[in-house]
DNA sequence: CCTAAAATACGAATTTTTTCGTACTTACAT
DNA sequence: ATGTAAGTACGAAAAAATTCGTATTTTAGG
């Protein structure tokens, strides 16, 4: 199952600070916009009911940690975007995503060679 | 303002094809899924509300046109999206999009000719 | 003219997601 | 032991998006 966009902001400071609290995921929530602590509980407790992570209640601060892997589920959310938008088309979705030129030249040039070496592993 | 999938949707099929009537639109939608008239025409009409798209009320039947420009629109969506999803770098989201093997040789040398053509515009 | 087919208008029901209030529980400090 | 601070549980309100039923209007054909 794939997550809401409130999930996946959870998510996001899951994978990237591990195993944590609801208090500390509420603190750096708050640190972008004012988010009521019981708020952020449910959305946790919703992504336990359906599994997008599990938690460990043995001590009264329960602490909760991804199951969904986040390269998985971010190619799927990528790839359900990339459908919806741009008829599943990637050349489509590079144009529009190097269209205003914020691109630095060496972010360039790591997804040239990024996509070079996508072109020698089809080779083998 | 932004256009919900629902949205999206319609507004794709009046990018592609011009201006089109409910009748005209809602046939297309129900070759990919049922959906009822009134339900594409309610869409229709909220998006007339929001100033997505304009019509033309001349005739008894409606005939709608997209206001916002498709290029922009996708745009707004993307960076959106990369936001969201990668923390706005578009070299994870172009990995994520790569990973899955299933972009063609020459796609992909599509791809680096337009990241050279970028390139050479920055240098001018 | 009159009717039937096809459209629009619009409110409201549904569905999904997000937010929060309140009740209850737990543990620690005094 | 007991009051208080910090948790959890949970229902339900609020918000956003989608779907559709029904009433009304329009118009072309007979």
């Amino acid at each position: 199952m794939t997550p809401t966009d409130a999930e996946l902001e959870i998510l996001q400071l899951l994978w990237s600070s591990g195993p944590s609290s609801v208090r500390a995921i509420n603190d750096e929530l708050n640190k972008r916009r004012e988010v009521g602590y019981t708020t952020t509980l449910k959305i946790m407790q919703i992504m336990n009911d359906k599994g997008l992570v599990k938690r460990d209640t043995n001590n009264r601060s329960h602490v909760y940690e991804p199951i969904i892997m986040e390269g998985n589920t971010k190619s799927t959310l990528l790839n359900t975007f990339m459908h919806n938008t741009f008829n599943g088309s990637l050349k489509d979705m590079v144009i529009h995503a190097l269209g205003d030129g914020t691109s630095s030249k060496e972010e360039l040039e790591e997804i040239k060679q990024l996509i070079d070496s996508m072109q020698k592993r089809d080779l083998k």
